[in-house]
RNA sequence: GGAGAGUUGGCAGAGUGGUCGAAUGCGGCGGUCUUGAAAACCGUUGUACCGCGAGGUACCGGGGGUUCGAAUCCCUCACUCUCCGCCA
């Protein structure tokens, strides 16, 4: 959410820059700015009635100590109307606040400078190719198939036990997914990022810290019962950690990872490009979170990016990065990297992470700020996020892209882990 | 699941209808003293909104109510703790 602040101060480069993302934000920017203003009208009218009603009570609460009873009484005869306009002064106010609550949560993120313009994925630019892609032989087999023959991860069972989009995995499958998961946290330590093990279900205000509430909520799977939601990723929880938080300058920036299982509900999608390990409703992820000041925030935007770059080649995955569109990016991020790793069997690009920089928009409803020595009241941080890595689109590109006549060889750097080199 | 007790500023903790944004202690910040530090002493110390400013408004877990006036009384929800039950 951006701050009234900002779309007063800088309402047209606000509706220029929107419309690299498609949006036309005029006519929304316009009526927020008049709500405001209807808002601030109504405000100091309130105010002024109960400056006048506690001055009112004050002097009552006097007499009576005074002894004065009959003074009293009168003085009490004045607040009935006061406190008729009052009321009905908090009850436009709170109509307006909501209207422009309302609006202010439908404008979507500012994006940065460097944002291209574009319709969809398609226009999304390439900023850096590497890696080997590897030639295979004509009896190359999709993971799909792949699994089936090694028996390392189960649809079927899946299906039987939940539902379509739930695999089981079996044997060195789940050895695989677990030596992913250590290494991907080993790795992220190393770069400096403390672990963190969260509630895999949050509550509403977690979900609408992050900008998963309220439109998204699609997305989520939604315990009913309680009120609460399956994470649809570690940025909620994680992120939430600093929600109503005012942090010290020193400690930015903070630097956070955590392991979670996610869950999507992803209706409405089908066919090959969603088979098998490339689009499920329960899949695994590291995810890596910091919490920076504003003018770090892109520097730290680059450290992430190098640092899930150096995950997909120490893999020896041939990897692209992307630099998302207007049309591509999300609703909340000011600019994205995506990263694809290149699934030899599929022979496509597979998305394995998206590294965003939010900028002060999720700050803004987290209420997260920061506070240095200097500073006389508290400001937005800047709060970025990125997967590092989500496994299953991973572990389709390293069975897809390692298999051999003799079986799948498993990476050196996952070796230590698995206990194994080669699944056969 | 049953019974009871709680929720106050960064923390601890007082406050049961008016002068309470809130005592006191700790912590933080600034200073005096000191070669420096510690101790001691003095001062200072929340957030948001409105206003050019003076200043004003709101916030004592959330929401609602009673009252001229609520941290304080009532209702309701959430959470925490203690005991019992159940249980990985």
């Amino acid at each position: 959410m951006l701050t009234l602040k900002q779309i007063a101060e800088n309402t047209d480069s606000i509706v220029e820059r929107l419309a690299v993302k498609r949006f036309d934000a005029r006519p929304v920017v316009d009526k927020i700015l008049a709500l405001n203003e209807k808002r601030k009208t109504i405000l100091t009218t309130a105010e002024e009635a109960k400056a006048e009603m506690n001055s009112i009570s004050k002097a009552i609460g006097q007499l009576f100590k005074e002894g004065k009873a009959q003074e009293a009484n009168a003085a009490k005869a004045k607040t009935v109307s006061l406190k008729e306009s009052i009321k009905n002064a908090d009850e436009e106010l709170a109509l307006v606040e909501a209207e422009l609550n309302e609006q202010l949560v439908s404008l979507p993120n500012v994006p940065h400078e460097s944002v291209p313009a574009g319709k969809g994925e398609e226009d999304n630019v390439v900023v850096k190719e590497a890696g080997e892609i590897p030639v295979l032989s004509d009896a190359k087999k999709p993971h799909w198939d792949l699994i089936k023959q090694y028996d390392i991860i189960d649809f079927e069972l899946g299906n039987k036990i939940t539902g379509a989009g739930f695999p089981v995995y079996k044997g060195k499958g789940a050895r695989l997914q677990r030596a992913l998961i250590n290494f991907f946290l080993d790795e992220g330590e190393k770069a400096g990022f403390l672990e963190v093990l969260p509630p895999v279900v949050v509550n509403e205000d977690s979900g609408f810290g992050t900008g998963q509430l309220p439109d998204k909520e699609g997305q989520m799977y939604h315990v009913t019962a309680d009120n609460l939601y399956l994470v649809p990723t570690a940025e909620v929880p994680v992120t939430n950690i600093y929600r109503d938080v005012i942090v010290n300058e020193e400690e930015l920036p903070i630097k956070n990872m955590a392991y979670t299982p996610c869950f999507r509900r992803e209706a409405g999608s089908w066919g090959a490009h969603v088979r098998g390990l490339n689009r499920l409703h329960q899949f695994d992820k590291v995810e890596i979170v910091q919490i920076a000041k504003p003018e770090q925030s892109y520097q730290v935007l680059e450290e992430m990016v190098a640092h899930v770059e150096n995950l997909v080649n120490k893999l020896g995955l041939p990897y692209r990065i992307l630099k998302l569109c207007g049309g591509d990016i999300s609703f909340t991020s000011a600019l994205t990297f995506d990263f694809e790793v290149y699934s030899a069997a599929q022979e496509r690009w597979l998305e394995v992470s998206s590294v965003s920089n939010f900028e002060a928009f999720q700050a803004n409803r987290l209420k997260c700020r920061y506070k240095g020595k200097d500073m006389k009241r508290p400001e937005l941080v800047h709060t970025l996020n990125g997967s590092a890595l989500a496994l299953p689109r991973i572990l389709a590109a390293i069975l897809e892209n390692n298999q051999t006549e003799n079986g799948i060889q498993i990476p050196e750097v996952l070796q230590p882990y698995t206990g194994f080199a080669v699944i056969n």
